[in-house]
RNA sequence: GGGCCUCUAGCUCAGUCGGUAGAGCAACGGACUUUUAAUCCGUGGGUCGUCGGUUCGAUCCCGACGGGGCCCA
């Protein structure tokens, strides 16, 4: 990582920096304010690009507008001088500064106090340049916001670390940038147009809660002062939004972070973003149908097609109904022998031990059979894919699969070789879901830092009767990885990196 | 958790078979009234991630630590 300094001390600063505030104290000594409180504008960058588009070489309109924006590209002549100014969605506009209309003192000031990445103000004719070149031909021009940093090299990407320790500069330079920006807020749009359409109700849950349930994840822990108790931050929203069904908010959902504190790489973040909802009255089918809605209507809504175009120039089809496949299906095709949920623990270690999988001795049986069909099958759906059928004793809050002993009615969904959703027709019967949970408990008192504890008000909720409902989640970052092929830190704005001094 | 790679100027990177370093862009000084990564002339800028070790001498070799990346479980 480079050495410039986080807070620089006066002296003994790099150069550029160095002479930056000097720029700035000399602006200071001459009463030229360089953060003034505001600065003349009359139309945005964009409008003026709108309004004028098509002019041809060599026009002068006579139209008299002030425009501010970043200066990322600067070209200084003798009389003359240019400068690009950006907006914020990337819009640009010439700036051309001559002698002839600012006067000798204002052209030498544009010359040697103005940098790259400054902010500035012009104010002048709109005109198109001997080039063609959309310009504001300034008859006056002021600083809006010294740059005390230099901008980095705009024709050399930045490494990914600089993008994503300094966003904030990335934003500024990478076009790529901008959109994946502003790609989360349309999809969110979209997901939230979905459900609206069909009359779910959008709820927030507690994201700091005295005993965190609904998913096998390590929490986040931490403390109030005021109650004097250990808290958590949630690792899923799941037990809450089911007790909005026990109170009748019969189709309901909520987007937003959960906190899991395990690994993370290039698809675990330790704060995502999360979609879950549930529904009275349906099942897992039911929802898989609403996740697929979900998918594609982003699809549709933010690229026009179910068939989308990655970062890299792969297009993935995302249309039409997908493939489901059985997840004992799949482990026995990976094996080479029938597997199914009644296979032998020992069986099951055998297969694992074949397949080079290191067996975690906390592991119950239906982890390691999910462990070995991640292992021969996972990496490979990459059409998305709903896999069906996974064994009760790795999912307590899942109901019993109709027909098939063993199996819960739940499946995932893979996009790309990663799960992006799961969905299940949920256990309402609160006595097995105590069963279960006490199982899970136990498993807990025996080192498994995964296994969910007895949530007794949850509990006490599903004993006033919970209806027969389907329930799904989906992490929203990898929704957009999904549709972008991007890596999960690229499509948080701010991901979570380790301080660079300490 | 294990393995591999990486950290050099503001940015992106070269490089030194061990004798304290270079390019492009950026910066500074000068020339230029139509530039588009402007051009031309000149100049400066570095604790080579940190701390140890080996050595006459370490940015380079070795070790530990820290940051980043990739692969594996």
């Amino acid at each position: 990582m480079s050495q410039t300094p986080i807070s620089p001390e006066e002296d003994d600063l790099p150069e550029q920096l160095r002479i930056r505030r000097e720029k700035r104290a000399n602006l200071l000594a001459r009463d030229i304010e360089p953060y003034p409180v505001s600065v003349p504008r009359t139309k945005s960058l964009t409008m003026i690009r709108q309004t004028y588009e098509g002019l041809a070489i060599d026009v002068a309109t006579g139209d008299i507008e002030s425009v501010s924006g970043r200066i990322i590209f600067k070209r200084d002549t003798g009389k003359l001088c240019f400068a690009t100014l950006r907006e914020g969605d990337g819009t640009t506009l010439q700036a051309m500064i001559s002698l002839d209309k600012v006067g000798e003192d204002s052209l030498a000031s544009w010359k040697s106090d103005i940098d790259l990445g400054d902010i500035v103000s012009v104010t002048g004719e709109i005109i198109t340049s001997k080039r063609g070149e959309l310009s504001i031909l300034a008859n006056d021009w002021t600083l809006a916001s010294k740059a005390l940093r230099p901008l980095p090299n705009e024709h050399k990407p930045m490494s990914e670390e600089t993008r994503v320790r300094m966003r904030y500069v990335d934003l500024i330079l990478r076009p790529e940038a901008r959109s994946n920006a502003r790609l989360r807020p349309a999809v969110m749009r979209s997901l939230r147009d979905t459900y609206h359409e069909r009359e779910y109700l959008e709820v927030e849950t507690p994201m700091l809660q005295v005993q965190p349930g609904g998913a096998a994840a390590r929490p986040f822990k931490t403390y109030s002062n005021a109650y004097d108790m250990d808290l958590f931050l949630r690792i899923a929203p799941e037990l809450f939004l089911k007790r909005c069904v026990v109170g009748g908010i019969e189709r309901v959902f909520e987007i937003n972070r959960n906190f899991r504190n395990e690994g993370a790489d290039s698809s675990h973040s330790p704060e995502f973003a999360m979609i879950e909802s549930y529904e009275a009255y349906g099942d897992w089918l039911t929802v898989a149908e609403l996740t697929r809605a979900l998918i594609q209507n982003s699809a549709m809504d933010v690229f026009g097609s179910h068939v989308v175009r990655h970062h890299d120039g792969r297009e993935s089809d995302l249309g039409g109904t997908w493939k489901e496949i059985s997840l004992f299906d799949a482990i026995s095709e990976g094996v080479g022998e029938p597997v199914t949920a009644q296979t032998s623990m020992e069986d099951l270690k055998k297969f694992a031990v074949k397949l080079g999988i290191k067996i975690d001795p906390n592991w119950i049986k239906g982890k390691l059979a999910e462990e070995i069909f991640e292992h021969v099958t996972a990496g490979k759906l990459n059409e998305p894919t709903f896999v069906m059928g996974f064994p009760t004793d790795n999912a307590p809050l899942v109901r019993a699969h109709r027909t098939i002993p063993g199996v819960v009615e739940k499946w995932d969904l893979y996009v790309d070789g990663f799960e992006l959703a799961t969905g299940y027709s949920e256990l309402i019967d609160p006595v097995i879901q105590r069963e279960r949970l006490v199982e899970q408990g136990r498993l807990g008192a025996k080192g498994d830092v995964e296994a969910m504890s007895v949530d007794e008000d949850f509990l006490r909720a599903m004993e006033f009767g919970m209806p027969p409902m389907g329930g799904m989640g989906m992490g929203v970052d990898r929704l957009l990885m999904a549709l972008t092929g991007l890596g999960i830190r690229e499509t948080i704005l701010f991901p979570l990196v380790k301080p660079e001094i300490d």
